[in-house]
DNA sequence: TAACAAAGTTAGCATATACTAACAAATATA
DNA sequence: TATATTTGTTAGTATATGCTAACTTTGTTA
């Protein structure tokens, strides 16, 4: 049995090998990397390698890249599974906003009850996506594949469908609130602004000039 | 913010005190008691009353019995109501068993989220009485009232309903299950065995024993 | 009441998780 | 390539929570 803290690490791992999405084949974290990502300093994480070498959830030497083992993917896939199946719950069965649930969820994730999860599962109809668009595993670990794209990436004309953010903060989406986007929102790319990398775009018949930042952390289908 | 091990004493002094259930007027709690119910030495108990004093959530003077203060108490009924909240939800929405959800809610009356149990309550239905038939404290802490015996203490030829029961543990409820007996059961009171504090009852039409230390731990009304 | 038993306390130690400060290796840059 | 910067490691320390062993106080009983 892990302990929170570890199972923490994890999850950080994982999401920094950008696994957590089924993306990009990144595959390997820094010591500062992974400290300053769950805001400790790289002594700590230094300390904390040495456990989880021990219990065989990550490899790593001297000097170099932090991987996870198959076991600790495995098991941060689990957690994983855990934190987006809790958000969906707290969005569709308890009237949370979209920007509300990952704190709560964070706590909820580290609950240890296989039954439990299986029924939240079950209680919810076995969803595929979270309420961020996120893949949610299924009971082996398994992500649902999807193909998407970030929105900066598009060329100009286009029209897409969004399924997903890649940022979870309030800010960020609270702001695309403000803008009516949300998953499933349909925009059309009127304009790439080459100067800054900003787009000019319509959404629900409304135009709005969107920056690099936002364009990047939408992804598009 | 308490820790966890924090809140852990606070509901076990709750408990122990027999305020859990604004039942008998206990009041006064012994540091190996209290040590014997945490499963932890007497000594680990000492040094966390340091704490909780340092913090007003306990009154402890050396070699006397432990007492929560006001603000120790009010604490203590939020998690009381956290934890039955999570199993009512458990036994109604998510079908599990009245013996299986009192270890997971253990684990989720730890969640710090006002809004998470407001929320849940709402979606329960506001519930006031838990799988057990335990009182739920509302959101002031307020727990509602009800006349409740122990069945033990009945005289012969009673009629009588189970409302709750007062050992939670999975060996007991199963027990009961045999026997047919759930919140709401009605039970004659054919005789009372005065050698062994036994009773021969009627259940659903049929005859049992009930040992003492079993109609001891059923409470009706 | 003296002596024993039970209850409570203190001191010293262990583990998990953090920190700071000093040092070492790897990488980037002049 | 020499030096500077970034990255990673080690040593020593702190806090929360537990332990054992020894001690003190309180309560019980011969």
């Amino acid at each position: 049995m892990l302990t929170l803290v570890e199972e923490n690490y994890i999850k950080a791992l994982l999401h920094l090998s950008s696994k957590d999405r089924a993306m990009t084949q990144k595959e390997g974290v820094g010591t500062n990397e992974l400290a300053s990502f769950l805001d400790v300093k790289p002594s700590t994480v230094n300390e904390m390698l040495k456990r989880l070498k021990e219990k065989k959830l990550v490899y790593h030497e001297k000097y170099k890249k932090i991987t996870l083992t198959d076991h600790g993917e495995a098991i941060g896939l689990t957690i994983i599974r855990k934190h987006r199946l809790w958000e969906t719950f707290l969005c569709t069965k308890l009237e949370f906003e979209w920007d509300e649930v990952h704190d709560v969820a964070e706590q909820l994730e580290h609950v240890q009850s296989k039954k439990l999860i299986e029924k939240i599962d079950k209680f919810l109809g076995y969803p595929k996506y979270d309420p961020h668009g996120d893949p949610i595993p299924d009971h082996k670990g398994i992500l649902p594949r999807r193909e998407t794209k970030k929105l900066s990436l598009l060329p100009q004309g286009s029209i897409c469908t969004v399924l997903a953010v890649s940022d979870t903060s309030k800010e960020f989406l609270n702001y695309l609130e403000t803008l009516k986007i949300q998953i499933g929102t349909e925009i059309m790319l009127e304009e790439k602004i080459s100067y800054d990398n900003s787009m000019k775009v319509e959404i629900e018949g409304v135009l709005t000039v969107l920056s690099k930042k936002v364009s990047e952390n939408i992804l598009v289908g």
